[in-house]
DNA sequence: ACCTGAACACCGTTCAAGT
DNA sequence: ACCTGAACACCGTTCAAGT
């Protein structure tokens, strides 16, 4: 029975998990699902659209739901921390997401509902969209360094200690210049 | 006469700034240099090793001198400003930078300041160092976004005075998180 | 509708051999 | 010391032709 293309997206995330992104290709990809690799491009226009997929699946694992709960620092935590998750969860992912060209559907509802939280503090939707947009600049730094060079070399949990305290200077410094003001 | 390691990397900075990261390719730069490809590996042992030294290169340019002026968040602002104006500089500066695996000696060196100066201001080592970190999460996440999808979309100044506000956003929250307790 | 076969125009890298 | 020539083992992509 065909392929679909769901199934070569999931190919490729399988694919991704367990060589990474350099290793990546259409032929080893092919391989994996029982086709040539010219058959990949009749479910995909390009190994870019299908990267632009990966990042969009990946954002897309970041849980919205349940709905973060408390006051709106404990709410921009909670989502920073599972975007965080969500990038760690894939080899790569960090680099994944960071080349997609267009910002994919489940990005932008991400941001929204950054920018949402804040609009709730009081902030004004321009002062809300500079908070999240350092929230997601800080959180792709740092998890883009992190899986480039710590893992496996700091430990998990010191990884996991630093980069909260770090978040804690990011949402306490969008308390003091965006919301007491 | 012959090729020296600097002659590689000088015309390998100025094909990146032309071509951009995907397109420089050890055979182009060997056109470019008037040698074959094979060439090159007599004065860089891999490619990944000549990225590596066009992301020192590009660090290196950060001008730690003359020293930044004012108080500590002056010239904590200062550092990360110029870190992201040496980015810039270069075609995909950004992604070579996030790109290379060891770090090298001028990113050590650009650390070190930012640590220094957070010490200068009466943080410990430890949080002077948590400090600097979120610094240069920020700003690679945000130079990173940037040269991706924003340049030649959203206008520079507009660029500059967002960067700046989330700039003031991260400073802030170290003030309040490592200074003020 | 979905895929093969085969090609095209490339890659990074190695290494004996040249000068 | 520095480079050529030539190869090796790959890439992403296209497309006529098959089923």
């Amino acid at each position: 029975m065909p392929l679909r293309q769901s199934d070569v997206l999931r190919g490729a995330m399988e694919l991704l998990d367990e060589v990474g992104l350099d290793e990546l290709t259409t032929r080893r990809l092919a391989d994996r699902l029982g086709v040539r690799a010219g058959a990949l491009y009749w479910h995909y226009p390009s190994k870019a659209a299908l990267l632009d997929a990966l990042a969009e699946q990946i954002i897309g694992e970041v849980s919205i739901e349940p709905a973060a709960t408390g006051d709106w620092a404990d709410r921009l935590r909670e989502l920073a921390v599972r975007a965080r998750e969500s990038v760690l969860a894939h080899r790569d992912g960090a680099r994944v997401v960071a080349s997609f060209t267009a910002p994919p559907p489940a990005a932008v509802r991400f941001m929204r509902t950054l920018i949402d939280t804040l609009r709730s503090a009081g902030a004004s939707e321009e002062d809300a969209a500079i908070g999240a947009d350092a929230v997601t600049s800080f959180v792709n730094g740092y998890t883009l360094e992190e899986q480039a060079r710590k893992v496996g070399i700091v430990p998990a949990r010191l990884r996991d200690a630093t980069f909260a305290r770090e978040l804690a200077i990011v949402i306490s410094g969008i308390r003091a210049e965006l919301l007491e003001r």
